[in-house]
DNA sequence: AGTAAAAAACAGACCGGTTGGTATATTGTG
DNA sequence: CACAATATACCAACCGGTCTGTTTTTTACT
């Protein structure tokens, strides 16, 4: 059952998760999270004990949007390479570009300002960005297990290498807000991945 | 001739800077800037008329020190395929990967912080992070029109996502502070680009 | 070079407003 | 009725910035 109570928790997370993916963490203020909500603050330290359990609970949520985007309409793709280059797409035109985060994406934001200032916070966001490497590290292995790779390549570095473009795409889309942005790194990703092709 | 003002002035900017790429701008107080500098209220405000100024300076000053460890060490390379590799290799390994700027890359850093917070401050790094690219390009062009090129080739396409890589590994390396973010980023660029050539 | 006037540099108190967070009282709901 | 949910008032610390007054440096003139 639904109780209000957990209603309105997930109302603040989803608006929590919102300004911080504009504002940045440090830049929103709990006043801007009270004004979201329309809550005041007894209201929310009811829910939450600090700042920080609210930005845990969001990027909780936020992964949980992420994966739901990215990883879908994939099973169908034998093709390891297409399935990669599906879920890049993904992510690129699906969760970027369609900014399902208004202030591009969050994980790369949140990467950028926390680090060097909670290193608990950037270690929660640097392991979901190294998952997703490594989720593709694991394609890579399934295509080189098929044979479906030049040999001498270095998944590991390629998958990295992948993750390190779509992160900088990230960035440049956040100040530009142009599609073309994603469409060169797409382009030029397909091209990239074309050349570990056997 | 150097007079007491302009040296504390370029103190001021020093240190704000350093300041402004570990924590941030927003993170960053007028205080902080204060102690760093040993000045009060008063002496800062006698030469700047904001934090934004402050900001602004810094990126000016940030500039000049990145163009000279870019660009250096150029001249005396004709290929220009090799003297962009050359100039990526010094960007991640002299500027990023010496921790010249505590927090990572200063550029990469503020475009992401700024984007939807300070239309100019932002659209200034951009800016800069553009005109790199474009340098990129001028280059490909000079390597097209010696003929050094695959027939096909995106140049401007090319120059983007090879600036992207290297903002992506920026935002990667801040977090991880590991030689490998940089090492895999360079050869895999090397990769890309010698499928470029002719 | 010495000195006095002008100007630049700086200190410190102060401003209204905001920060994240707490304690307690009140309301709404099962 | 009991308890979860929310409101209100309040805290000390801090925010960027201004103001006035004092000290130090530079400049101008002899």
């Amino acid at each position: 059952m639904v109780t209000k109570g957990i209603q309105t928790k997930e109302n603040i997370v989803d608006r929590s998760l919102h300004l911080f993916s504009v504002k940045g963490y440090y830049n929103t203020s709990v006043t801007d999270i009270l004004d979201a909500t329309g809550l005041t603050k007894g209201g929310l330290y009811g829910h939450f004990k600090s700042k920080e359990d609210i930005w845990h609970a969001s990027y909780e949520r936020a992964v949980g949007i992420w994966k739901e985007i990215v990883f879908q309409n994939l099973d169908h793709l034998d093709d390891p390479l297409e399935r990669i280059e599906k879920a890049l797409e993904n992510d690129l035109k699906l969760y970027l570009g369609k900014d399902v985060f208004k202030g591009g994406c969050f994980f790369l934001n949140m990467l950028v300002e926390l680090s060097g200032q909670s290193d608990k916070m950037s270690q929660c966001v640097l392991d979901g960005i190294m998952g997703f490497s490594n989720v593709i590290s694991r394609w890579l292995k399934e295509a080189d297990d098929k044979s479906m790779l030049k040999p001498g390549v270095n998944r590991d570095q390629v998958a990295r290498f992948v993750v390190t473009s779509i992160n900088g795409c990230a960035a440049l889309y956040a100040a530009t807000h142009s599609r073309e942005t994603i469409d060169t790194t797409l382009a030029q990703i397909h091209q990239y991945l074309g050349e570990i092709r056997r």
